[in-house]
DNA sequence: CACCTCCATTGATACTGGTCGATGTATTGG
DNA sequence: CCAATACATCGACCAGTATCAATGGAGGTG
């Protein structure tokens, strides 16, 4: 399984987007790294770290999330998406795509329809590492 | 005890910082609004977890709250924290600023010195509303 | 084939934000 | 009173990015 260590490796120095398409993450390491007050970061965690975290840190796509969290079926296709945000179509497909490239969102082409889902586990690893009082 | 939904109301379409100085947060609604999976999210408190997540979201702020974490006391000066960032003095009193301002950090002056220290029931509101599998 | 819907990409624009040098202010020490 | 230290603020520069209109491409349907 590819963890964020490799794409850690991968962008080192970057200042861009991270690439990640597939292989979501389920676990806290691969989230990036312990507990941010459990141990000292290294210039290479934050980084990736804070391109996870500046993923979520949008008005548009913290509802997006909600919204997909509260769709029939855990998921929702771009058409669905546009109205109840207010925002255009491209803008839509431009959020879903950070999203999914953060590996927060799933994506699966259905016919004419791309449905995206969010991964629990993703947005769970996030908040443990956030959390100054996390188990492990 | 001032929350964040008095900011919410003083915000209202803000698209600049959050001017919250004191009053950090302890608990989860007080960080926003409800899990992000559990309810839809209203376009101003998506502005409010944004603004808030976005203090998170940059390197080398998450390396400050680390250091800070792992300082002796879980307190420590503007200077002390310079050379490991590799930053100049005012960007690192930015960042402070930015973090202050968020309610995740506590700034305390003595003498010459000003000492900053983690809010760890901010950190841990914030990952609250992140999580899924959130309790409340 | 022609047409329509859904979605992604491109290009352009405007704005946000990280960084630094320079400067200002307060406190301590000689 | 002068010098030195610690910190904050200001102004400027540059990179990143949110947004949209326009375009392109893939899949259905007649």
């Amino acid at each position: 399984m590819l963890t964020l260590i490799d794409i850690a490796e991968y962008g080192a120095g970057m200042t861009t987007m991270l690439t990640l398409a597939t292989a979501p993450v389920t676990t806290v390491e691969a989230a990036c790294c312990a507990p941010l007050t459990r141990a000292t970061l290294s210039a290479d965690d934050s980084a990736v770290l804070a391109s996870r975290l500046k993923a979520l840190a949008d008005p548009a796509r913290l509802r997006l999330i909600s919204l997909l969290a509260a769709s029939p079926g855990g998921e929702a296709c771009v058409c669905d998406l546009t109205e109840p945000l207010g925002l255009t179509q491209p803008t839509v497909s431009h959020h879903l795509k950070v999203l999914h490239q953060a590996g927060l969102l799933t994506r699966e082409k259905r016919s004419t329809w791309a449905f995206y889902a969010v991964i629990p586990e993703a947005l769970a690893a996030l908040a443990e590492v956030i959390n100054p009082s996390a188990a492990s």
